[in-house]
DNA sequence: GTAGACCGTAGGCACATGCATACGATTCAA
DNA sequence: TTGAATCGTATGCATGTGCCTACGGTCTAC
C-alpha cells in the first residue's frame, strides 16, 4: 500500500517539477540545503539519502544555473560548502507551493480532521530519521 | 519527505520478507490476489502496479512453491486465472502480521491518537486508487 | 471470413540506482 | 613523518524498472 502511495505521489510531482524545469533530485537537494546550514556535499548526500557520486551532476547543474553556491571551506581544503542563492530559494519555494497544493488536492478524499494528523505523523516519522 | 519515508518502510520490510523467503513483488502479488476474486494475470499486474512482463517469473516462482494456482479460464482460452492456495494464504498472513508489527513500532514515535488517523488517510488514498 | 485487439510469454533497450573502486588532494592521529 | 581516513570526482558493474517489440494462440466486431 505504501509503495503504491509513494508511486502516486511521485507521479504527481513529476509534471510539477518538469514545469519548473528541475529534476526530482535537484528539488530534494534544494530542500536539503534549505533545511539546514551551509553543508558539505557529503553531509547533504547523507541527509537526503542520495549517493554522493550521483549527486555530482545534480549539483553541477544547480550551480550552473545559479541556484546554489559551492565554495571551498577555508577550514578544510578538501571540502566544498554548499549554499542556496536567492534564485534557488525562490525556485524552491515556488515548486514546494505547487507540490503542497497538489498534495492538498490528493488528500481531499480524506476526512479533513485526519489530514493534520496525517501530516503530523509524517513529520514525526521524518524527525525520527 | 514521502520518498524518504517510503524508503524507510521498504528497508524495514526487506528483512521480514527475507525471513519468510519471498520477494517484495511476490508479497505484493499475494496481497493483490487476496484482495479480490480470482484474477487474470493482466488484471493483477494492473491492480498492483506491476509490469505484466516482469510479473511472469514472480508468478512462476509462486506457482512452483505451491502458493498460487494458475488455471486456464474455460470462458477465454487466452487467459490464466490466478488463485491463492491455503499455503499462500498462510504465508501471506504471517508476513503481513510481521510487517504490521514493525510498522507499529515505527509509528511508536507518533502520538497515539494520530496513528489511527494516519492509517485512515492511507486507506482513503489507497481506495481513491 | 477477416482484421484488429488481447492474453501470456520472452526478450531487448535505455535509464536509474546502490555499491564499489580509484584517484589526487587534504587532514588527522600516532 | 607516515599511514589511514576523508573529500569530491569519475567511472564501472550488477540489478531493477518502465516501456517496447514480437510471437502464437485466442477472441471480438464488422
Amino acid at each position: 500500500m505504501v509503495v503504491r502511495l509513494g508511486r502516486r505521489l511521485i507521479a504527481m510531482e513529476e509534471p510539477i517539477l518538469a514545469d519548473h524545469g528541475i529534476s526530482m533530485w535537484a528539488y530534494v537537494a534544494l530542500s536539503g540545503l534549505e533545511d539546514g546550514p551551509t553543508r558539505t556535499q557529503a553531509a547533504l548526500a547523507s541527509a537526503i539519502g542520495a549517493d554522493k557520486t550521483r549527486l555530482i551532476p545534480v549539483l553541477d547543474d544547480l550551480q550552473r544555473r545559479g541556484l546554489i553556491t559551492r565554495e571551498a571551506d577555508p577550514a578544510d581544503r578538501r571540502v566544498r560548502l554548499l549554499g542556496m542563492t536567492p534564485a534557488g530559494r525562490k525556485l524552491h519555494a515556488a515548486v514546494r507551493a505547487d507540490i503542497r497544493a497538489a498534495e492538498e488536492a490528493l488528500l481531499a478524499s480524506a476526512a479533513e480532521k485526519d489530514r493534520a494528523a496525517f501530516l503530523a505523523v509524517l513529520e514525526a516519522l521524518d524527525q525520527g530519521r
